[in-house]
DNA sequence: CATTACCTATGATCTCGATCATATGACTCA
DNA sequence: TGAGTCATATGATCGAGATCATAGGTAATG
């Protein structure tokens, strides 16, 4: 699944989607203008921001690679900000009308957006829990018992730590830093499968 | 609204809903337990938190008085998480069984569902951005900007700045003497409704 | 009215993570 | 084969925010 609208777009009639090219720099829709469509993001980034009536803007989100947003534009009559390209990225658009329609039709696919939606609030809430966590260690040790799957504790690490430090809200170099600390006080071990595949294995050690 | 759920409730039928107390320390759920409701806290404290095989455990979430949780129990076979209250604590809990089968009967409540769901991440979001802020000044200036309404960009302060320090992820000393500072700087004003109601109310000042 | 509790506020100190710099190995590609 | 890029480290330094301490103001309580 590349990315979690997969399998709710099988359902959907052709209609209903189709993929876009932004470049870099360009908007994919304003704030004010009417909502019509929902997004997932194919590669490239798009940052969603506000702009208020003082002159100022606040960002909101900075969607990535795999992401969907304006999930709310679904309900709402027009999109509350502006989304941005800030990469050359394409996006799939999720036109709300036959979305809409569809979902009044067969009353699973509303259930199933919920369920995508739900998992969305609960992972993110998880999220926004470590980032109460201060200590650096403390909190990358949280993030790796988090990911862990097995009773044997593995994390298999797929993409750059730059990309995870700033998931954590930490620098590469505090989770460099981290990491040859965790392993020193052997509360993890790491694995370098450094084949083929360049992914990592990060192993947790028994010890409360 | 006290919470998200109350205009979903309205369409539910009674027995749908029940209200709980629970005493300090006493858990709603244990994780591996069948899911049968999801929740909303009508006052007190829920902490989630899931044990690991290796035993130790992670909190996923703090649920606080109006937040709702354990929404994707919804769509799961058990519990992925205990559920222990962190203080004396009411909550409010909805059946998943009548919950699901009204909404196959009424489908425009699964859309309510989603809408609900789909704010939740929006907000979500958001605040998961303004933790990308280092700065204090800059994150609290971000979160008033958030939270501004009308053109006058006025925001209503109506608990105590510690609760907001916490969702901030900023301890209150850190928020007060950034609240001095932006104010010095002339970023903000601050009118102390002091009477009666005990309100501050912050506005921001035109200077991008 | 005295006592207590809580919120607001500010000072002093210190720690940890940000920042900047540098190095090395792996891979790409011209 | 050498230049360039990127991910992975690690060292040195610095500063912002955490932590601990203290104090005044207000509201609630008996």
């Amino acid at each position: 699944m590349t990315h979690p609208f997969q399998e709710l777009i099988d359902h959907l009639p052709a209609n209903a989607r189709s993929e876009l090219s932004l470049a870099k720099g360009e908007f994919l829709f304003r704030q004010q203008q009417p909502a019509a469509a929902i997004f997932a993001i194919i590669s490239g980034r798009i940052r969603l921001f506000r702009d208020l009536p003082d002159g100022s803007s606040v960002t909101l989100h900075v969607a990535r690679s795999g992401e969907t947003f304006a999930e709310a534009a679904l309900f709402a009559e027009n999109y509350h900000c502006h989304a941005q390209a800030e990469l050359e990225t394409k996006v799939m658009r999720l036109n709300s009308r036959p979305l809409l329609e569809a979902i009044a039709l067969h009353k699973d696919l509303g259930l199933h957006l919920s369920q995508i939606l739900a998992a969305q609030v609960r992972d993110m809430r998880a999220m926004l829990c470590l980032r109460d966590i201060r200590s650096a260690d403390e909190r990358l040790l949280a993030w790796l018992r988090m990911k862990a799957r097995g009773e044997q504790m593995n994390v298999a690490i797929d993409r750059p730590w730059a990309g995870i430090s700033e998931e954590l809200g930490l620098t590469k170099e505090a989770v460099y830093r981290s990491l040859t600390r965790l392993q020193r006080e052997g509360l993890i071990e790491r694995a370098d499968r450094q084949g083929r595949e360049r992914s990592e294995v990060i192993r947790l050690m028994r010890r409360p």
